[in-house]
DNA sequence: AAATTGTTTAAAACTACGTTTAAAACAAAA
DNA sequence: TTTTGTTTTAAACGTAGTTTTAAACAATTT
């Protein structure tokens, strides 16, 4: 008999949205198995421990997220483009999850030290074609010559760190919800012009 | 007789590492009285609980690290000058503690919905001053016309973030410590060109 | 010197959590 | 009907955060 899909989703699911809202070490198994509606040992049969269910559930995460940056970054769209629809793609996706940031860097202090075993992390950075690119239209003098992980670094910045401190922004602009959201929109079209212009040859 | 304003101290200083590098609710209150060498028992009795004390701590950081920027915002300095002064003040005191970053994203996270009860988070954020002064500068013809908010979140955002991504850059560049170290020093002149340049006026 | 006051220790208790186990009940498939 | 996979109930284990109690200790005050 095949094992009930339904009841790993479940737990899933439950996990996923608790772990979002309140961080991993702020969930309790017991509280997963409640809002899954199922009992505490089955969160044992299906995943072993909490760790596993987490390892899972990031590993998820980041590809069903990462997946479509990355066929940007590998396309071959002239860079300016590229930059363009990078941000926006992005942005709409954290927009989309606003606590995606916040729980990815958690993590990424969590596990600071064994990073590099972790696969997933890496599909987070630039991509081999991408660095290519920059050096490349660097050398033929399209653009200026410019550090491909500066460059990177600057636009990843620029795109997730508002949404880690969405509630600072919120609350020292007195902004709702929606005018939160329309600040961010704002940012598909401020952030790919910094980054053209930071690229552009100067006289 | 004055309590042992070293025994408090020694809590305190412990507590601060153990959070940083840990987080806190990886840090149990037994191994911060083992570290800080005392009793289970002082936890309490100088601080009531766990929570107190990384309130306590969380206030103090967040006040000793931002006096000074908040300094530089509300100087008279001319808009460029105070950026870049910001920028290397910034950047100079999140080299000396690269844990800062993701310690405060990991509070802000954790303590979302009750942000405005946080006097402490307040000051990592804009001034009045400056925010009147982008707005009187722009008026003025001498820059462009910019959103302040989105100029301060441009800015905190290229300076801040790459130290939460750290071991993502480490890893991805294959940096050792010292060129972590470079790569973070060059942002130092970067940063300002780019905020500058997208200020200027366009012709 | 004795009493007072503030500090520190040792020990234990309470509740909650992550994990694991045991035994039984249940349901679909062979 | 037996087998196999799923689910429940129940309990147990060690560890955690917190709190309490009682005693010991040290400096100050009387």
């Amino acid at each position: 008999m095949a094992r009930s899909r339904n009841t790993e989703q479940k737990i899933f699911d439950a996990a996923t949205e608790l772990f979002l809202e309140k961080g991993v070490d702020r969930t309790s198994v017991r509280e997963i198995a409640a809002k899954a509606g199922i009992n505490l040992a089955l969160m044992n049969y299906y995943f072993r421990s909490k760790e596993n269910l987490f390892s899972a559930i990031f590993s998820s995460l980041v590809k069903k997220n990462s997946e479509e940056l990355i066929h940007i970054l590998d396309s071959d769209l002239k860079l300016e483009e590229k930059i363009r629809q990078y941000v926006n793609v992005y942005i709409d996706m954290l927009s989309e999850n606003p606590l995606l940031v916040s729980f990815v860097m958690a993590i990424l202090h969590r596990s600071r030290e064994r990073i590099t075993e972790m696969k997933a992390v890496s599909s987070l950075y630039a991509t081999e074609k991408f660095t290519q690119q920059v050096l490349e239209e660097g050398k033929k003098g399209n653009i200026r010559r410019t550090d491909p992980s500066q460059l990177f670094v600057d636009m990843l910045s620029l795109i997730a760190f508002p949404f880690a401190i969405k509630m600072l922004i919120r609350d020292k602009n007195n902004f709702t919800d929606k005018e939160f959201r329309e600040f961010i929109q704002e940012r598909k079209k401020r952030i790919p012009e910094m980054l053209i212009d930071s690229l552009r040859l100067k006289s």
